[in-house]
DNA sequence: TAGCACTGCTTCGGATTCGAAGCAACTAGC
DNA sequence: GCTAGTTGCTTCGAATCCGAAGCAGTGCTA
């Protein structure tokens, strides 16, 4: 109707397109160092991060966790339990919401993060880093970053409208 | 030993994290819009697009559509055989050789292909474009396109090192 | 306080993914 | 032509992932 030319500009396939092989690419290289050394899926390795480097008391709720790493709920709930069968980090309930569930680094937890770090760095800097300039590095996360937040914004993926209890409009 | 130092720039890290969010999000939300107008995934859907728009025959080997696509082979075999079972495309023997197989895209893969594609467009506009200028999006292909081609030379990721026969080293 | 909607997390079943092993075809050396 | 090594794809089993449904705690309203 009112958008006969659903075409794009060759640029912006080549951005998207160069985006999502990049990552996959990258996430597969990376993923594959972590197994190695560390015996960490990249969701795990992503999870301790989180914690470890980005939170200043060590723990989460589980919500943030989701938001900040893209997964399902469900899945989270399953890396978490991996995590916590390895000893890398606990559950308790939190205190405010007893039905929140904050997550916590263990000690343990943080030295297989300091353990498989330098790899991590190292297959970063090789695969990703290496044919940027710092100049560009820049500009890559100055482009990137409103894009994140924009979508961010948008679709709050972990939030999923809970379907209503009234019974459907069809089917 | 050489390097004692595996920390990043901060907007190296920055980078990093936003790119991964960035494609982790929007393959999240294209991946939706596939499922529901389509109701194909995103790898069947880079399959047909890379049969159907960017090969002039409609036809590629199977390694070479891994490549592209990022998956492995065992998944690409899987989806192909989803994708051949629903009319979409076609497998065959390549005349040359003759343990390679020819995947090709047919009527019915194009016609479903051109169905989804304005949503799809749509979705990505939406999405990753929006908050983006158009010198924009070309810094972003022109910062990300040298990055894909330097991952793509570096490990092969298709062309796994085929374990050789004689007896391992160790264990 | 009772009732009701909403939120946070887990459980469940099914689909998708991967790596390793296996089979078939090609190539090189003899 | 024959044997060994390599390459292309598939099969197999196990791990991972998601969405829907379920359970429990919270907050609002009367």
């Amino acid at each position: 109707m009112s958008d006969p030319q659903p075409r794009l500009e060759p640029a912006q396939l080549g951005a998207y397109f160069a985006l999502m092989e990049v990552a996959g690419l990258l996430r597969h290289g990376v993923e594959q160092q972590l197994r190695d050394v560390g015996d960490l899926s990249y969701v795990q390795f992503q999870l301790l991060a989180r914690l470890g480097l980005d939170s200043p008391t060590g723990s989460r709720r589980m919500t943030d966790l989701a938001d900040g790493v893209v997964y399902s709920r469900s899945g989270l709930t399953y890396q978490a339990g991996l995590l916590e069968q390895a000893g890398l980090v606990e559950r308790a309930p939190s205190p405010d919401d007893e039905r929140s569930v904050m997550v916590t680094i263990t000690d343990a937890g943080r030295e297989r993060l300091a353990h498989v770090l330098p790899g991590h760095v190292e297959v970063l800097r090789e695969m990703f880093l290496k044919p940027l300039s710092r100049a560009d590095v820049d500009a890559l996360a100055a482009l990137l970053t409103p894009v994140r937040d924009h979508m961010r914004a948008s679709p709050p993926r972990s939030a999923t409208p809970r379907r209503r209890k009234g019974p459907a409009s069809h089917t």
